[in-house]
RNA sequence: GGGUGCUUAGCUCAGCGGUAGAGCGUCGCCCUUACAAGGCGGUGGUCGUAGGUUCGAUCCCUACAGCACCCACCA
């Protein structure tokens, strides 16, 4: 082995053999055991989210591989309607041309053209991030089966009453030119004003006074809405005004929706372009006139003087009028909540538009019963009441069910060209006709058509499409097997719908209701199963500082960056590319040059992969800094290392298994402590708590199998008990393949190529079979995603010896602690005395005699009469053993009782605290029995300690 | 206006009813033949504030403060 852990040269070997030996796809034996990826935008890159979203699905997946599982990772890219529509209208741009100038058809083909070259990219970045998934069944939500599902799932709905058409108030983005839902609108807070304007009544006795933040829509204003019982305006109800600048008169009605308190108590009422106004206009039977166009110009409907002017100066031009003719009264800065566009950051205006909607409140059920629950969203709710579902952390099932209690109908047409094309035709009269093609419509239909028909031309929401994902990218709804482009078979719903329900889906609570709930809706009703029995919700990850990483601030980091390197320049230049302000971008480059002065450090896949497993806890974010990440380097290194030592040290070739049980305490006590770590893992695992279980693994390694392990077993080797010698390697290297193993799912690539390593010595027909798991590799072996994960059943227990050997620890820790106070150089070798003690101590200090000699460079032990005759020197205690360090010309006399005088101090602050408890007749008489047994253990113990110390102290001061 | 989190060592975070923990940082001594990406030893916290429950509270309850996020129709 190379004498350091060199993550690129061992990454680059590993995935290609782990994919072409087909071990990602399911083995078709055990149980089923399935995780949907969240498919992501197929022309998008992978960012810190998707590496450590996909790092936690890997180790599930991998784990359960190992575990026997049937295990199927179903990975696939999404088509993005608008994300890539835009991207390739980008393009176009830089050529002068819009999608108009092409045409659909040409469009959409470039699209395609698009989606081919680029769709890659980040399933080619999930490689390098280790994903085990199962390539060969990757699927496209728009390729001909999903497509297929698609159609069904529409047709389907609609004939069941639960898609309609209709000409509803919806959110519109005039710049994408295309409708969006609910949930893709954020309402965003900006400063703006409020205008008072004054309305007087036709007959001019009278005024009121309407507040507005929009006064350009009171060109589509319809009425002025009071509350009811507001006495300043009962008068004027039922009167009629005139609405300025326009010629339109309008009367003043009364709705309680109107509080008395805000502004002047006076709404004015725009049917047309305010969700609530359409809502008072239907109350109040107004019709509602539109005034914009779909790009948000002034149209045809208000007075001649403001067509054509886009919103924003039809705005200031209606000021401007209004104050010339005195209406205007008052104007004042108010903070107001905008809605924008999530994709364009256009400012929506609300349309009134023919759309297509799936009804979430209608109660007939799938069978055209009548039901007294909503048909899609009822069972959707009950899986998560009931508990089928569960959510991790669970109290995300509340964010879930309080939506789905207060939603709306889903809007689910989009004005676009890229996406699945609404499978509704039109004829010459405007009846619908809906099937999964022309034929279909029209063998569906109640009469004929008049003349030819025409598709529809808007396509369906992206989110539509991945709704399906759980049961589509199964098969679903296709008879036989589905094929890819390739003709490659890709699913089969016959066999492959033993992976649905999946077992838990890994995704981020920003798409608990795009997507999370969407998928039991779909899941549920054309199924009748739920689509995963658990829900984990990841954390989003931030910057070191907690701040979102995003492009237009420039702190995003690029996975792929951190695991290869990157050199400072590239990474100011990539940091800084997007971003166009001048401002901007000369604050990031010096952020960069100050945080990053020399790159960012390649660490490797593995080690990314164990930091996000480490900082994955319950936490809803995450903040990823990269000194954490190095740390795991170097954890990395040390294993690599350890690794290093034990297969240096066994002979050539092979390892001979002892026979019997391992022959030292050390070997005894190591196996104790795997098989409890194993134990804690496997809870780990089933609780999602990978930060615990990458501690348990981290402290296991480091802290003992390498640094007390490793350095016990170097006397060992080095000593004249052969059989000793012989079990001791051979327990090194058992433990070290367990914990190989057991890493896999978190560190893949190192953890194979140890392994690799490990075979070649490995002589699995020497072994007794209670040593073997069948997993264990040997020369045959030719992966580790071959074996078995370990379990703490293949281990034994021993706690006399894991007893002796914190014995032991504590003795070396206490010479240690001697050494390093008082300043003795670490290669001096010093003599060791002991004195008290009982027949345990000198059992174990005659068993462990060469091991404290070698750690604690110390001479062979000698037991001396405690007394008068004692030399002078510096002591530890453990337990009622004195290890004593002969002062002789080595220590400060002064310094030795001042590190006395301070631990008797510490212990007699311990004491004090015991005999608070123990003096206090209540905590005696309350506390269980055992809590005041330990205590009184623990103030025996101390009191020991502290008698021994005191007794040493007395000595150093009369000598 | 509703809802959900968070507040513990200089930083980032675990712990959540019975002796305050980790990583990174920091200080001291060491290139000891697995590893200087290392070893050994130290320093560092009245667990946001105030009450309450309890024999005992960082942990449970209540209020308050600060910080985040989500949902919502105040013109």
């Amino acid at each position: 082995m190379e004498k350091s852990f060199e993550p690129a040269r061992i990454e680059s070997k590993w995935y290609e053999q782990w994919e072409a030996s087909g071990a990602f796809r399911p083995s078709g034996q055990g149980e089923p055991y399935c995780i949907l990826l969240p498919p992501p935008n197929v022309t998008g890159t992978l960012h810190m989210g998707h590496a450590f979203q996909q790092t936690v699905m890997d180790m599930l997946v991998r784990h359960q591989r190992m575990r026997g599982m049937n295990t199927l990772w179903q990975v696939g890219t999404d088509h993005a309607g608008i994300a890539t529509q835009k991207i390739v209208e980008n393009q176009l741009a830089t050529e002068d041309k819009t999608r108009h100038d092409l045409g659909r058809d040409a469009f959409v083909e470039r699209v395609w053209k698009w989606k081919e070259e680029s769709g890659s990219t980040i399933t080619n970045q999930m490689r390098r991030i280790g994903a085990a998934a199962d390539w060969s069944r990757e699927r496209f939500t728009m390729d001909e089966g999903l497509s297929a599902a698609v159609r069904k799932v529409f047709v389907d709905w609609y004939r069941a009453g639960l898609i309609y058409r209709g000409n509803r108030l919806v959110n519109w983005d005039p710049v994408l030119g295309t409708a969006v839902s609910d949930l893709e609108v954020n309402n965003v807070e900006r400063d703006g004003h409020m205008w008072s304007i004054r309305y007087l009544t036709t007959d001019g006795a009278a005024s009121l006074v309407v507040a507005t933040t929009r006064p350009e829509t009171m060109l589509g204003d319809v009425a002025v809405a009071v509350h009811p019982e507001d006495e300043r305006y009962a008068h004027l109800i039922g009167q009629t005004l005139h609405l300025p600048l326009t010629g339109r008169q309008i009367p003043v009605i009364a709705d309680d929706y109107v509080d008395r308190e805000f502004g002047t108590g006076c709404v004015k009422i725009t049917p047309a372009h305010d969700f609530n106004d359409y809502a008072i206009g239907q109350r109040h039977k107004l019709a509602p006139i539109t005034i914009f166009t779909l790009d948000a110009k002034v149209n045809d409907n208000a007075p001649e003087k403001y067509r054509g002017l886009d919103r924003y100066d039809a705005r200031k031009a209606v000021l401007g009028d209004l104050e010339a003719s005195g209406l205007l009264v008052e104007t004042r800065a108010h903070k107001l909540q905008v809605p924008v566009s999530q994709r364009s950051d256009a400012v929506i205006e609300p349309m009134l538009t023919d759309q297509w909607f799936v009804d979430l409140t209608c109660e007939v059920q799938a069978d055209g019963r009548p039901g007294g629950r909503k048909a899609i969203t009822g069972p959707a709710l009950e899986a998560v009441r009931s508990g089928e579902i569960r959510f991790v952390p669970e109290n995300w099932a509340n964010t879930y069910t309080q939506w789905l209690d207060n939603i709306q109908d889903w809007c689910i047409s989009r004005q676009l060209w890229w996406g699945h094309r609404i499978p509704a035709w039109y004829d010459e009269a405007g009846n619908i006709f809906v099937g999964e093609d022309e034929a279909d419509a029209r063998a569906h239909a109640a009469a004929a058509p008049v003349g030819a028909l025409r598709q529809d031309e808007d396509v369906l929401d992206t989110w539509f499409s991945s709704a399906l994902w759980p049961f589509s990218t199964l098969g679903w709804p296709a008879d036989g097997p589905v094929k890819n482009e390739r003709g490659e078979v890709v699913a089969n719903w016959d066999e492959d719908q033993i992976f649905l329900p999946s077992a838990v889906l890994v995704t981020g609570f920003d798409i608990i209701f795009f997507w999370v709930a969407r998928m039991v809706m779909a899941t549920k009703y054309f199924t009748g199963r739920i689509p995963f029995r658990e829900v984990y919700i990841n954390a989003i990850v931030r910057d070191a500082e907690g701040q979102k990483m995003s492009k237009s601030k420039g702190n995003t980091l690029d996975p792929l960056d951190l695991i290869d390197g990157i050199a400072l320049e590239p990474l100011v230049a990539k940091s800084t590319k997007s971003l166009l302000i001048p401002q901007v971008r000369a604050k990031v480059e010096k952020r960069i040059r100050r945080d990053y002065p020399d790159g960012i450090p390649a660490i490797g896949t593995d080690a990314l992969r164990f930091t996000f497993a480490a900082l994955a806890s319950y936490s809803r974010t995450i903040n990823f800094d990269i000194k954490r990440a190095e740390g795991y380097k170097a954890f990395c290194n040390k294993l690599w290392n350890a690794a290093r030592f034990v297969l240096m040290n066994l002979p050539e070739g092979q390892v001979p298994a002892p026979a019997g049980a391992p022959a030292t305490e050390a070997e005894r006590w190591i196996l104790t402590r795997l098989k409890q770590t194993l134990a804690e893992v496997e809870q780990h695992f089933a609780s999602y708590r990978f930060d615990h279980l990458a501690q348990a693994l981290y402290e296991f390694v480091w802290n003992e199998y390498c640094d007390w392990f490793l350095e016990l077993s170097k006397p060992a080797l080095n000593g004249d008990d052969t059989a000793a010698a012989a079990s001791t390697r051979h327990t090194l290297l058992v433990v070290l393949e367990a914990v190989l193993r057991a890493l896999h799912p978190v560190i893949p690539f190192i953890t194979e190529e140890i392994y690799q390593e490990v075979a070649k010595v490995f002589v699995r027909s020497s072994m007794s079979a209670k040593d073997t798991p069948s997993s264990l590799p040997d020369s045959s072996t030719k992966s580790i995603l071959q074996s078995t994960y370990p379990q703490a059943a293949d281990f034994a227990t021993d706690d006399e010896a894991a007893a002796e050997i914190e014995w032991f620890k504590a003795v070396l820790s206490g010479v240690r602690r001697i050494r390093s106070e008082m300043n003795i150089p670490p290669g001096k070798t010093i003599a060791l005395l002991l004195a008290d003690g009982d027949a345990n101590d000198r059992t174990r200090v005659a068993k462990f005699t060469p091991q404290v000699a070698f750690l604690a460079r110390t001479e062979a032990p000698r037991w001396i009469e405690s007394g008068a005759g004692e030399p002078a020197a510096a002591a530890a205690v453990v337990g009622g053993l004195r290890v004593l360090i002969p002062l002789a010309g080595l220590i400060d006399l002064d310094a030795e009782k001042a590190r006395l005088a301070k631990e008797i101090g510490r212990i007699e602050g311990e004491i004090k605290k015991c005999e608070g408890k123990l003096g206090n007749a209540n905590f005696v008489a309350n506390a269980p029995a055992e809590v005041v047994a330990q205590e009184r253990q623990r103030i025996a113990d101390w009191n020991g300690t502290l008698g021994a110390l005191r007794e040493q102290a007395a000595r150093l001061q009369n000598p």
